[in-house]
DNA sequence: GTCTATAGCTGGATAGAC
DNA sequence: GTCTATCCAGCTATAGAC
């Protein structure tokens, strides 16, 4: 046996798929990064299809898992933008995010893929509804931050940013720091305290009113 | 002639993307939604690629016109989100965004597409812009605020929901919603006035000094 | 402009030797 | 577990009749 031969598959799908995109991707293309023999795919996994599920699955883990460390000290606004700095670095050597973001436009039609994808995004988005709700804990952001719902949104949008950088890296990185700015609206929105959140308060169900009357 | 094969391809080729993402587009799934023979796609398009590189640049270049006149309308943040409802209502039955980010995905590798994606990336990306600008002009916001680089981050941004759509639908609206609700802080922002507009201006030098000694 | 037919290739997947 | 060889489906693209 070759020093591990599922485990050279799986590299190599995800390197796969970060070279040619989910377009790219075959048995024999996967094999060929892998260095391995294509009827193995289907020996050790059964289809191209489960492949990437496994791939998908096994990748999410360890790269939530190695994040978490990282985010569980987290306590401020100032050291989350610190970590996501770091943490987009690390993304551009590993690609993870780019590989489940090509995964997740290859995934109709493919109910394995799908379910392991979906699973990703879930486990990526309570990785930051974690985070979230801990940070916004006592902030006047907490009134009208819907914490769930904002981690799910921001999976979502370096999702997208990710896949916009194969077309535009220019756009892409705009958009990263643009982001990065805005960070200093919410420190200071999250300084202001009780009298700021009570405010904000009447002004959510004075909205929410107008909207559903 | 049929009546105008050329454009029966052209939303033939929309209708295939939507519905199976990019896996599922070939020169016969396109030929079939659209109800035309297959060969007709090689003697009008040349290729698979131009044909959805012409698709690409059209249906873009439709909705970003049918949008225009309604987001020249917003000019309040008020206005601008109930055009945003508006507009997301209307792509959940034109898919033109979930076609967009598909095109992205299947991009790497094929030129003249990914020429196209850009360009079509852009042109979403200028429209935001001009809103963005005008509604921010005079505001605290615009102390923060990275009109540009904010434009693209929002494109990206739906794309990313719009995929995220495919594979688990209660995350993407769980995302928009959650967009939705921060809307109230930046009216709120918005009315502070110039006091405010003033201590913004001197955090954010303060947080660059830091981050850029 | 449109159709049929088909060349030529690449894909997933399997059989069977080792 | 791994390899070679191969089947067959589906793909792009073209040739040529109409």
């Amino acid at each position: 046996m070759k020093p591990d031969t599922k485990q050279r598959l799986l590299d190599g799908t995800l390197e796969t798929v970060r070279r040619g995109g989910i377009a790219g991707v075959s048995a024999r293309s996967i094999a060929a990064a892998a260095g391995v023999n294509q009827a193995l795919i289907f020996y050790h996994f059964g289809s191209v299809e489960e492949l990437l599920e496994a791939a998908c699955r096994q990748a999410t883990e360890a790269r939530v898992a190695l994040y978490r460390d990282r985010l569980a000290t987290v306590d401020s606004f100032g050291r989350l933008l610190a970590a996501a700095r770091e943490l987009h670095e690390a993304e551009r050597a590993a690609g993870c995010v780019t590989v489940l973001a090509q995964l997740l436009a290859g995934a109709p039609g493919q109910p394995k893929l799908t379910a392991a994808v979906a699973d990703a995004l879930e486990s990526w988005a309570a990785e930051i509804e974690a985070v979230l709700g801990r940070l916004l804990d006592g902030s006047p952001l907490a009134e009208v931050a819907d914490v769930p719902g904002l981690a799910r949104a921001l999976s979502a949008s370096f999702i997208g940013i990710e896949l916009c950088e194969g077309v535009d890296p220019r756009a892409a990185t705009a958009a990263l720091d643009a982001l990065d700015r805005l960070s200093v609206l919410v420190e200071v929105i999250d300084e202001l305290g009780p009298a700021a959140r009570l405010a904000l308060a009447a002004r959510t169900r004075k909205a929410r009113g107008a909207h559903t009357p």
